[in-house]
DNA sequence: TTTGTTTATCGTATTTAAACGATGAATATT
DNA sequence: AATATTCATCGTTTAAATACGATAAACAAA
């Protein structure tokens, strides 16, 4: 039995899909809002601040940057890390379209 | 061991990332998108549509729901759904509010 | 060279999500 | 009254997410 669907549906609503899914934790929403006000940051920081394990935080941060939003680079055996502005805007906007697009077909609410 | 710390986060990261997490689905994205076209929409409707068994579509609609996302009216033996606008546009505007924030602190990108 | 720091990954446990079929409740239809 | 339609919910299975401790690799520092 294949239980998941996923391909089934179009690549914009798979892409839009996985973007939402990598805000969809208050730690991950979190990281970035650490990153963005120090602009970057090390992963250790980051652990200091949140109230997660440094395993879990670095679980969080793999994802981020799997979905694109971070990008990584090794310091030493540190790792910084920084947003993608450059993607996070482009799926930030492509979430907008969605929306507007959405909107645009309203006509009137039936309830 | 208590697993999920959700709780340990702000209130504002909890409400984005419950949104984010609606939208994390391919299946949810294009129930909203077939909810915009044609106004409002029984269940049956988006089943025929979406490839996925009627009870799957009615446990995402129920997490749309859940979500506030959208609203559900009972007609008879049909259950009648539409975009909840208001509840909508308020997410996006959170949504947006937070990349501005971030975008506000961002200085130049490290790497 | 030995020791300490930093962090990614592995292994594990638990919870949640995703999918389906089956069933029952509510309402239409005949 | 008997039958058909519609859909939410239950039960189940499988997969993914969340969290942690332990460990190993990479590098710095002593």
């Amino acid at each position: 039995m294949a239980i998941h669907k996923i391909e089934e549906f179009g690549k914009k609503e798979q892409d839009l899909a996985a973007f939402a899914k990598a805000m969809s934790h208050p730690a991950r929403i979190a990281i970035l809002k650490v990153l963005a006000q120090k602009n970057e940051c090390i992963c250790g920081e980051i652990v200091e601040i949140l109230p997660l394990a440094q395993s879990t935080v670095s679980q969080h941060l793999k994802a981020l940057k799997e979905a694109d939003l971070i990008k990584g680079t090794v310091d030493g055996p540190k790792s910084c890390y920084c947003i993608n502005w450059k993607a996070f805007e482009k799926y930030n906007d492509a979430f907008n379209s969605l929306f507007s697009k959405l909107k645009e077909q309203q006509k009137k609410s039936c309830c």
